[in-house]
DNA sequence: GTCTATAATTAGATAGAC
DNA sequence: GTCTATCTAATTATAGAC
């Protein structure tokens, strides 16, 4: 997705219109869910006539793809820029640095588990899609990543599904629900110091050796 | 919610054919959303003409309360049964033994998160509805158990707030992306092993003595 | 590329027979 | 209590002027 020297398609920033359409159907696909945002309402939030959804993407399904493509680009962006500057360091120093990124990542983008948590839950076509062009590839990159640790002792001895799992849950739960999170406790888990605590709360916690209690 | 000896309406087991509808509109909800499933396909699902959900639950709104109603009943049964057996015990056992029943339990109705996950990501009525009826009591009592172990220091001195999501969100994720990590993995979460795989896995992170690395 | 007007479908809710 | 038939409103998508 997005390499740089494709048609036109698939470099949506190009037309300001179209990405003002995109952003306004992430936010609401992620709040709303896939049927209940409607092309109205993301054309107005967009700004623009209900047809023109259409004529750039033919498709409410297509315009999902797209809005969600986005959010998963930027991911692959921010995790590939941090694992490139890491070159000689050790394995598990470089996955508590990936582990503390993918936190603050989901605190600056909760859509991004939104949309899952919508959209993988029931089997469909929108499952299939994600997981075969998204989700797969990172899964492989987090099991590759924790692997070897286990393996040497380094961290506890939990199949790497259940960490994978542990992960994306205890890292994202809290800024996906950040509505409920305000409501129950008057903390915005979103404040940057907050941010950090759960940084840190949640390296902690994945990363104590197998000794502990 | 449920207390008995109320009139009719609070007891809809009575009722074979409201505990159809019930059953059926608790998993098209948490599968499909509030807006994604349709009084239609509910009422095909339950066997029944459309026309009668209006009859006994009035509105779709009526309706999704009454299902959501039920799980939340069915959480506090569990979780409440679980702690009255356990008095003179200490402390940090009950809590490890709480934690554990309530991954048990989200992987016996992965619909309880299903459906926070969806109606407490953004502002609106449902959200209000959801923490003013069930989730509050709940919180209210993660944080009192939680808060005696942190300041005893038999965990570790994270805020009650981030302990609650690491909690939730680890406990749960696997259990309501089953579709999804069967389909990364091939790995069926609600497999009986699995599930105490993954309850060894949530005791051993939360409860980590607070001198771990 | 952008807009107005509208077609075709589907949604939740109601009327009234049984 | 249960069902058939139907109303009104909202949905996505398209036609065609500018």
């Amino acid at each position: 997705m997005t390499t740089a020297s494709e048609h036109r398609a698939a470099r949506p920033h190009a037309d300001p219109t179209r990405a003002r359409i995109l952003e306004a159907a992430l936010d609401l696909f992620s709040e709303r869910s896939f049927e209940g945002a409607s092309t109205r309402l993301i054309a107005e939030r967009a700004g623009v006539p209900q047809p023109l959804l259409s004529y750039h993407f033919g498709s409410k399904d297509e315009l999902w793809k797209a809005a969600v493509g986005q959010v998963f680009d930027e991911l692959n962006r921010a995790m590939g820029g941090r694992v490139e500057g890491l070159r000689g360091v050790d394995d598990l120093t470089v996955a508590k640095l990936v582990v503390a990124d993918f936190v603050r990542f989901s605190a600056a983008h909760p859509e991004l588990h939104r949309i899952i948590t919508q959209e993988c839950k029931a089997e469909g076509e929108h499952l299939q899609w994600l997981v075969g062009h998204h989700i797969r590839p990172l899964y492989d990159g987090a099991v590759s990543m924790f692997e070897p640790l286990v393996a040497a002792g380094l961290i506890r001895d939990v199949p790497a599904v259940h960490l994978y799992y542990l992960l994306t849950g205890a890292a994202a739960t809290m800024f996906v629900l950040a509505p409920e999170c305000r409501l129950l406790s008057g903390v915005d888990p979103l404040d940057p110091a907050e941010v950090e605590r759960h940084v840190d709360a949640v390296v902690a916690m994945l990363f104590a050796a197998p000794g502990a209690p």
